[in-house]
DNA sequence: TTAGGGTTAG
């Protein structure tokens, strides 16, 4: 038999088709259209479709048949560029996108980029060699491909919708969807016109977003404005978007709308909208979806049942989820551990450690396939429990049972041999996220800060939030606070002051409580110039015991060159400062007579505020006036004279006014 | 002559 590869996609155009996606669903050996005679093509688990090939019209012309052996023997050369020189006048673009294409499928990934870069050297490109080019190599690396985007050299090429639809899968594919939409934007103001395909690929960037679903509704709304009508596919991807964001009603209104528009649901699209019930464990509606669902005539599916189990669970009827996971058994689906996980979970997290034991032991004793993310379960109900000792032997047998582990199962073992107090295990299982080039996340983090201020090691808990911190993770107020107190504690003040400038420049507020507590610190550490920069931000919010004691400490010990600016912020913010801490602060000016200039200030700003110098202040000042100007020192000393006259008269005459209180 | 999607667990 012939092999048609370049007679075959026209005249079997359905097995072309996107939507049944052969290439994927089929085995291997039956990849190459080019061994068969009639193909067999799954569209969907439940239908096969058997395509029989068309009957030639007529016979291949001879440059026919030699582009398609010419084709044939570049692929399969072991050197296909030294081919592909001498061949290369036989053939057209796109024998040479066939080729790449077949590189692509077939893994051949430097193959594939070399013979991309000799089209391109050789004027041997098309749209449909980027667009291809664009999916293959995205698959493998999303800066290449941008590389290649990029490198398109005319602007209009760059808005083909082809092209367009490839690079902004590709960066959706690799969860840069902030960055595909930025570029789609762009797009649109270059000239692209969007079609449905494109819709779709960004949509499908919002299906796993937390949050995704008004920004999806917001590109719907795009599409009647672009004259885009949506089909099965874009329902399937809206219905998965709804779903994952437990929006119900929604669903349902594209369910009905899409059947109003002669569009029947599949299982996809009904699994979706099952799952959606699940959010709220709406077993009621889950009934009646599945009583419409067999009368269309679609039989529930693994999945289904799975995900019916779910809503069940969720609605608490343990009872039911019990008999549907023995229906689950029966019927072959319940091979693998996950249904037992979900009723495990369900039943711990309602308080039914027991009951979930029960499900585990029973999966255990009927050999049921396990990949670890049972006893991860367990041990985090245990831990829950506070059964810290079993939760820590269970993780033993899985790191000696289970060779692999993904992150969480990790972070929950980690959990327990912190709150068993095992640090050789935590060690241990530290090492192994690293050997396993596992990144720690923010809950690693914070399981193992809380162990190490538990264990007393501040200093290391400290380090863990610098680095959780510059691996741009939140932080937990409580935890800073925390750890706040105990650096405090052990005297690590600038380390202290770090953890609440971590915190407070990550968040827009924080508990009142924390400069109060960083404020007693940075005192008691003698650091008091970031102690002022925390009183000029937030004095309104520090009690006056608390600022007083600031102000003394600052008088006697502050840079001298800041204590006007201190007493400024002070009064500022309300706060009355007291006689004695002027005596202070003139005292240190007079004994530094270079500062002469900042006393001068003080005591020019005092009378303004209400404030005079004492009795012994003043005799002070009058004994080194020689030094700062005696005609200047009298004119003010003066002035300070006639306000603390007014002052007593005013004093007199309204005898309730308090002290703390100033008159303006 | 190229581009898109969807269901279940910690």
């Amino acid at each position: 038999m012939e092999t048609p590869v370049l007679g075959f996609e026209p005249r079997c155009p359905h097995l072309f088709n996107t939507n049944s996606r052969p290439s994927s669903s089929l085995p291997a050996s039956t990849l190459s259209v080019r061994t068969l005679t009639a193909a067999t093509v799954v569209k969907s688990p439940a239908t096969v479709v058997v395509v029989a090939e068309a009957p030639r019209t007529k016979p291949h012309s001879k440059s026919f048949l030699t582009r398609k052996s010419a084709i044939s023997e570049i692929e399969q050369s072991p050197d296909f560029l030294s081919s592909l020189q001498r061949l290369s006048r036989v053939l057209k673009v796109q024998d040479l996108n066939v080729i790449l294409r077949d590189f692509g499928i077939s893994g051949r990934w430097q193959d594939l980029i070399q013979l991309f870069d000799w089209m391109q050297q050789h004027g041997k490109v098309s749209d449909s060699t980027y667009s291809s080019c664009i999916k293959f190599v995205g698959a493998k690396s999303v800066s290449k491909a941008l590389e290649i985007y990029q490198s398109i050299p005319d602007e209009s090429t760059k808005t083909n919708v082809y092209i367009c639809n490839s690079i902004l899968s590709c960066l959706v594919k690799n969860g840069k969807l902030d960055s595909c939409i930025n570029l789609f934007d762009q797009m649109k103001r270059d000239g692209l016109k969007p079609d449905v395909v494109t819709y779709n690929t960004l949509l499908a960037g919002f299906i796993k977003v937390k949050n995704g679903f008004p920004k999806a509704m917001e590109l719907v709304g795009e599409l009647p404005h672009n004259g885009i009508k949506m089909d099965g596919v874009m329902y399937g991807t809206v219905l998965a978007i709804c779903a994952s964001n437990g929006r119900c009603e929604e669903a349902e209104s594209f369910v009905q709308q899409m059947k109003d528009e002669g569009h029947s649901p599949n299982m996809y699209h009904y699994s979706s909208l099952l799952n959606s019930y699940s959010w709220k464990g709406d077993y009621k509606k889950a009934d009646e979806l599945m009583t419409e669902m067999k009368s269309v005539g679609l039989v529930p599916n693994k999945v289904m049942m799975t995900t019916l189990l779910k809503v069940y669970i969720k609605g608490g009827l343990f009872e039911r989820s019990r008999e549907l996971l023995s229906e689950l058994e029966s019927a072959g689906y319940a091979e693998n551990e996950m249904p037992y996980c979900m009723l495990m979970d369900g039943l711990s997290k309602t308080g039914k450690l027991e009951e979930a034991m029960t499900i585990f032991d029973d999966m255990k004793a009927k050999g049921v396939k396990s990949d670890g993310y049972a006893n991860s379960i367990m041990i985090a109900a245990l831990c829950r429990s506070k059964r810290f000792e079993e939760a820590k032997q269970l993780a033993r047998d899985s790191e000696t049972t289970y060779e692999k582990c993904d992150l969480v199962m990790l972070n929950t073992m980690l959990c327990a041999y912190c709150r068993a107090g095992e640090m050789e295990s935590v060690m241990r299982m530290m090492k192994k996220m690293d050997e396993q080039a596992v990144s720690p996340d923010y809950n690693t983090f914070h399981i193992l800060i809380k162990y190490f201020i538990k264990e007393k090691l501040h200093l290391l808990a400290y380090q863990t939030l610098l680095d959780m911190h510059s691996k741009g993770h939140r932080l937990e107020e409580e935890l800073c606070s925390s750890l706040i107190y105990h650096l405090g504690k052990i005297r690590a003040h600038s380390e202290a002051f770090s953890v609440y400038n971590m915190l407070r420049y990550s968040k827009r507020t924080i508990c009142k409580d924390l400069h109060e507590k960083i404020l007693h610190i940075l005192i008691h550490g003698k650091l008091f110039k970031d102690a002022y920069v925390v009183v000029k931000d937030n004095a309104k919010v520090i009690s006056q015991p608390t600022l007083k004691r600031f102000c003394k400490a600052f008088m006697v010990s502050g840079n001298i060159n800041l204590v006007n600016d201190v007493l400024k912020v002070l009064h500022g913010s309300g706060h009355k400062i007291d006689q004695v801490q002027f005596e202070i602060a003139i005292s240190r000016y007079i004994s530094q007579p270079d500062k002469k200039e900042l006393l001068l200030q003080l005591l020019q700003w005092m009378p303004g505020q209400g404030y005079v110098v004492d009795s012994s202040t003043r005799n002070l000042i009058l004994k080194q006036s020689h030094l700062f100007g005696r005609q200047l020192i009298a004119e003010i000393l003066s002035k300070h004279h006639i306000v603390s006259r007014t002052m007593v008269v005013r004093s007199r005459s309204e005898p309730k006014f308090s002290r703390g209180q100033r008159g303006k």
